[in-house]
RNA sequence: GGGGAGAUACCGAAGCGGUCAAACGGGGCAGACUGUAAAUCUGUUGGCAAUGCCUUCGGAGGUUCGAAUCCUCCUCUCCCCA
């Protein structure tokens, strides 16, 4: 895997670039659907692809190890013949599991035991058997084995913590360097920076990763409880020092606005389950500020849903998406979904246009502005 | 025509002398959601000048210190038999 810079702007550290996969090219900043379980949830392949033009989406260890079963993607020829999307795929390790499932996992140097959420089962999780099961999954980027530390955690948790997370990962590039990709691509692993929102131990997981001297790394354990602010503090210790000639990719980011702040803060990949959550749940993120489109308000807007959007849902009337979410039809979890990511890739793109532009700073604080209003 | 059951807040439905402005569902209204245990969860839902007051349990009377709850009459609904 190759990522070449192709534009930076002055004043901040807002890059563009290039990320070359086996399965096609990825324009930077960008922005990953969640596709936890092998599907971005109520959207279509094809939309992903043609209308939300997403570059790339996230499969997810855990979810998929538990059902359908490594057996049956394996036998499929992985996650990209099993689900139909030939683009890149990007797994997560199973690592936020760790830190969402809470009660019913137990942590310890040799892995992690999980306890199914669908039938109670036991399973133990090991950086070697995760690295396992990514080769099987086919991802095009498979992330390490970590404990996602709490954003509120003490000082001295957040230290055990990362100690724990840098042992996985040289377990991980061991067992990443003695196996194979079984489907005849290329696949890369990134190392996932913790260090709970202690400055001093961001730079230490920072410097720590790079000897690994990765095809890209991911920045962990934010937006997960800590202040946003902090946030922004910890992603811009980390970017400092990270090298230039590799993507930066920050895990569970986020808001429209938060993506934006981090883009100017030097990161080049996001994830985050808002946008298809949230949309099913009735919010709607545009270029003119948020809609709960639940709210009686709406009820008789027959205007389009986003008369600036790019993707064929936007034209349905907010009158009408109301109608679908209120009477909790499936359509309008599919629109609300759909538009969000593609309000979401617009924003990346754009961002991405702005920094080749060299006015991408004084763009961000405009739209900063408005993607805060409550409509 | 005879016999029986019932009428409770937006809807359905508990409650059958005080702790009832009234359980529980649904619906309505609002909020939350950040590497998805989430098409989920939370709050609220008679009125008001609101740590209190006012009006409410089909209608009108009555019993009682006190009634959604007991009694009388009326109105309406449903079921069974002719």
């Amino acid at each position: 895997m190759e990522f070449k810079l192709s534009a930076t702007e002055g004043g901040t550290r807002a890059r563009a670039g290039v990320l070359y996969t086996s399965h096609g090219i990825i324009e930077t900043p960008v922005f990953m659907p969640v596709g936890t379980a092998g599907t971005v949830k109520g959207v279509h392949t094809r939309d992903l692809k043609e209308d939300v033009r997403a570059r790339i989406i996230l499969g997810n260890t855990y979810h998929l190890y538990l059902r359908p079963g490594i057996e049956i993607l394996e036998s499929a020829g992985g996650l990209h013949k099993f689900n139909g999307w030939d683009g890149p795929i990007l797994t997560d390790s199973g690592g936020y599991q760790v830190f969402s499932l809470g009660d019913i996992r137990k942590l310890n140097e040799e892995g992690v035991q999980f306890q199914s959420h669908i039938d109670g089962s036991y399973h133990l999780f090991t950086p070697e058997k995760v690295i396992d099961i990514q080769r099987t999954i086919g991802a095009d980027i498979m992330m390490a084995f970590d404990e996602c530390t709490p954003g509120d955690a003490e000082q001295s948790y957040a230290k055990k913590s990362l100690d724990l997370t840098q042992r996985w990962l040289e377990r991980c590039f061991n067992q990443f360097s003695k196996t194979e990709p079984k489907y005849g691509h290329n696949q890369s692993l990134f190392p996932i920076i913790q260090g709970s929102s202690y400055a001093n131990l961001r730079k230490l997981a920072t410097e720590h990763v790079k000897k690994y001297d990765a095809d890209g790394y991911a920045i962990g354990g934010l937006s997960v409880g800590e202040p946003e602010n902090v946030m922004y503090e910890m992603t811009e210790v980390v970017t400092a020092d990270l090298p230039e000639n590799k993507p930066r990719y920050l895990m569970g980011v986020g808001t429209p606005v938060n993506i934006l702040e981090s883009i100017e803060r030097g990161i080049d990949m996001f994830d985050c389950v808002m946008p298809t959550r949230n949309g099913r749940n009735g919010m709607l993120f545009t270029s003119k500020g948020i809609i709960n489109i639940r709210n009686k308000k709406w009820e008789n807007n027959h205007n389009p849903i986003d008369s600036n959007g790019r993707s064929f849902v936007d034209h349905y009337s907010l009158a009408y998406l109301r109608h679908l979410i209120i009477s909790n039809e499936m359509l309008g979890a599919q629109i609300a979904s759909q538009h969000n990511l593609a309000f979401y890739l617009w924003l990346v793109d754009t961002a991405r246009k702005k920094i080749t532009e060299g006015n991408f700073k004084s763009w961000k604080e405009d739209m900063v502005k408005q993607l805060k209003i409550r409509l």
